[in-house]
RNA sequence: GGGUAGUUAGCGAAGUGGCCAAACGCAUCUGACUGUAAAUCAGACGACUCCGUCUUCGGGGGUUCGAAUCCCUCACUGCCCA
């Protein structure tokens, strides 16, 4: 569906610099060319990622001229922004295996028949001494070391290298080579972003305007993060998918209603107040749906009653067929079923009544089990099941 | 170039000769409770042939009956001086 100009510079967004008015005013006059930069450094692509991706697609649906921006050029650096550690140099072919991947996952949200796709390394690679030394020249290193995650290190003593901090510069200079009206990142990048604003005002005196859109918390409120492991990632798969939205802290629904879905934000509210349980059902197959399909997602919810509401075994799980009658139950979870990583691992979820067979609860870890014919089923804490045939 | 402090398990961070497989926090896992909510509570959290054994505390070498802890050396990093 395709929203108005209204819509796509309200909802989910954080803020528009310097104003939204004057960018609605041009967006219904012509055209207009605007960006998204990523940084090709084989990120997991998450939720979080996704709210930049959509944006940025809706502006693809109202016909304007949308640039992916691949920073090769830009990522021999590293965005230091919220980094408390300077990042790793990348090399070309590391560059080019991470877009690749990275353009796999993030096909579920954007339509690359309708956008750009441009690299930054075409023209920061052909930087002269001279345009550096121009460049430089636009900043004081007081500003440059403003910000927080550099005063952050500062504090605890954490090295900042001397390119880091020319980041936003050459950040900057990508909308003065792409002469761009908008730019669009996370509100996180607000400095960034501001920087090509104002170089573009240097340069070429021409006015650009900056979509900052939120950064969503992870489904346990707190920031999202993959050492918190509160992420719901682009390619999940679409049980694990409903199953993380559906443990997502209640206070973060409506945000993820704003941003994810179009439905109304004032009956959204009262479902979310009335009914949490049903809100986040709602929500949970919407997020499914759009990056799966309605059928997955109403599979994924079917597998979720079954599971955590009724208890009970579901229809579909991995199968294996085993060419013995019995078999140990620690070498069946690590070595046939994967569903440990180790014996002791095994023997631990046994020891703590975490592990099943045909029902019955295993208390030995030495328990050699029975394979039949018909099949009998292997759960192992609450949610991996396997189904263990006789060959 | 000189001085000095540091490099510990997935992450952060204690530990400065035996009581260290290494405190604590986070992440993770199991159980209870539940809307698989969240929160909370209880427990686990190197591996294995599991009441015992084996491999870990930046790399390498050494001292010692015994080292994450002492010494030498290499690598990397912070801070100070130049």
């Amino acid at each position: 569906m395709t929203l108005t100009v209204d819509q796509v510079l309200t909802r989910g967004v954080a803020e528009v610099l310097p104003q939204k008015e004057t960018l609605a005013k041009l967006m219904s006059e012509r055209k207009i060319r605007l960006y998204l930069g990523i940084d090709p450094t084989g990120a997991h692509l998450t939720l979080g990622h996704a709210v930049q991706l959509r944006k940025l697609q809706q502006f693809a649906d109202l016909g304007h001229d949308v640039i992916l921006l691949i920073g090769n050029g830009t990522v021999r650096i590293g965005d230091p922004t919220g980094k408390d550690s300077t990042r790793p140099m990348l090399t070309d072919e590391e560059i080019k295996a991470n877009f690749e991947d990275w353009k796999r996952q993030a096909s579920k949200v954007l339509d690359f028949d309708k956008i750009r796709i441009v690299y930054n390394g075409d023209w920061l690679d052909a930087l002269t001494y001279a345009d550096m030394v121009k460049l430089l020249a636009n900043v004081t290193v007081q500003q440059l070391m403003e910000r927080d995650m550099f005063q952050d290190r500062l504090k605890a003593g954490k090295p900042i290298h001397g390119h880091e901090i020319m980041y936003p510069l050459l950040q900057g200079y990508d909308s003065v080579a792409m002469e761009v009206d908008l730019e669009l990142g996370g509100t996180d990048q607000t400095f960034n972003m501001l920087m090509g604003r104002t170089l573009l005002r240097q340069y070429k005196q021409k006015e650009k305007w900056v979509l900052a859109n939120p950064i969503i918390n992870g489904t346990d409120g707190r920031k999202m993060s993959k050492s918190y492991g509160n992420y719901v990632a682009l390619d999940e798969a679409p049980n694990e998918m409903f199953g993380k939205i559906m443990s997502m802290k209640d206070e973060e629904m409506l945000t993820y209603f704003e941003i994810f879905t179009e439905e109304d934000l004032k009956e959204s509210e009262t479902l979310i107040k009335n009914s949490p349980r049903d809100a986040k059902v709602k929500l949970a197959k919407h997020i499914v749906t759009w990056l799966h399909s309605d059928t997955d997602a109403e599979s994924a919810y079917q597998d979720f009653v079954t599971k955590f509401v009724k208890h009970e075994v579901p229809d579909e799980m991995p199968e294996f067929k085993l060419d013995v009658d019995g078999i140990e139950i620690m070498p069946l979870m690590t070595d046939v079923t994967g569903s440990a990583a180790s014996k002791s691992e095994a023997k631990r979820i046994i020891e703590q009544g975490g592990v099943t067979y045909n029902g019955e609860k295993i208390t030995d870890p030495f328990d050699v089990v029975n394979v039949w014919p018909e099949g009998q089923v292997l759960k192992v804490g609450k949610r991996k099941f396997a189904r263990i045939i006789r060959a």
